[in-house]
DNA sequence: CTGATAGTAGGCCGATCGGCCTAATAGATA
DNA sequence: TATCTATTAGGCCGATCGGCCTACTATCAG
């Protein structure tokens, strides 16, 4: 009888198994960042990595696996960073503006990566073609953003406005600076996020 | 030999022609707003139409013609409704104002027709997978934001501040309007213009 | 050495799409 | 009526995609 742990044939280390699937990743990441989604077929993909097709087939269940995978890495990635620097903020007031500032400052040293994301979450449907990340993604963004804002409104730090409608604002706020400086690499994400937060500061405040 | 203008096979009046044109748009964006445009092939447009699929490429170039004659007409009436409503403004205040509230107004009482166009506009590229209206139409409405905050800055009615991002930031409010609509029908549009409209003033005055 | 097995390569399959071709139809003209 | 041509129906074609199958390779246990 064999050991159910350690069967016969070749076992590498589970850690060949995980680089691999990073490698797949990253040269997904790098697929759309360089030929955008639409064009990012699964034999782009296994072409950008020097690798057979069937080899993503074998470590992902399917394509929607994959950019699952690529999604949810790359926000991870983003909250991380972003979270940091909320935890500096004591004030409602403070916690957006850091939001906006970190937000921003995020996408300007993670270009490719923002991009392609931001290309997948937008573009990649379901079978029946719905937005498969779009929607989930935005309401988590939308659901951060109100709890900060409603803090702010029960301790009196902002006039009385509707917290849903702000925080849809702010976030799709930030997706229009994404979709400008994609346009146009040379806008300063510097000064557009000072425009957006004295803009919020101005649009919050009693 | 034969008149010029008049050949001898059937001869038409041309108004069915143009009413042919239009019964295939309209079909076109019934189907999209029906089942998404992801879904909208050729075979459905011309099965939601009742008519063969060669009939479509009989009136139209293409897919790309079609739909960039569905994205004009709707665009068309939009602007319409909307120019109406700025001209009895004349501050630039006001004309901002105007502009959200018009907007909304529009979205409201066209519901189908206004999502359908946004899911054309946001999905449909061009064969090297790179947006075929959303860069265009995007350009357009921020062109126009832009020149009437312009005019506000240049008559000293706003406080000093970068006339690209607000445009920018407007516009992407009210597709955030249109998205939360989109997901939820109850959403108050109404309320969310109201909402809207006090943002950007305190946001843009003095 | 030998067998078992994880991993890889390459190619094939069914489905879908937009575009195109061909034949049939119908109405206007002579 | 005979004929010409605008219009339509239906089906086919080439391309593309994601998924799957089969065979080959490499490695490790015994």
């Amino acid at each position: 009888m064999q050991s159910e742990d350690r069967p016969i044939g070749r076992k590498r280390n589970p850690i060949i198994e995980e680089a691999r699937r990073r490698q797949i990743i990253d040269a997904a990441i790098e697929t759309v960042a360089s030929v955008g989604y639409a064009q990012a077929s699964l034999s782009r993909i296994a072409q950008h990595a020097r690798i057979s097709k069937s080899v993503i087939s074998y470590h992902f269940a399917g394509k929607d696996e994959l950019l699952e995978q690529v999604v949810k890495q790359i926000y991870a990635d983003t909250w991380t960073f972003i979270q940091a620097r909320l935890e500096t903020e004591t004030t409602a007031a403070g916690r957006l503006r850091a939001y906006i500032q970190s937000n921003l400052d995020y996408l300007r040293s993670h270009r490719s990566r923002v991009l392609a994301v931001g290309d997948i979450v937008g573009s990649h449907r379901a079978a029946d073609g719905t937005p498969r990340f779009a929607t989930t993604t935005d309401e988590s963004v939308i659901t951060l953003l109100t709890d900060i804002l409603r803090q702010g409104l029960d301790d009196g730090e902002f006039r009385d406005f509707d917290p849903q409608v702000v925080a849809v604002t702010v976030g799709q706020a930030l997706i229009g600076a994404l979709g400008r400086w994609a346009v146009d690499p040379t806008v300063d994400l510097t000064a557009y996020a000072n425009e957006l937060i004295t803009l919020f500061d101005r649009a919050t405040r009693k």
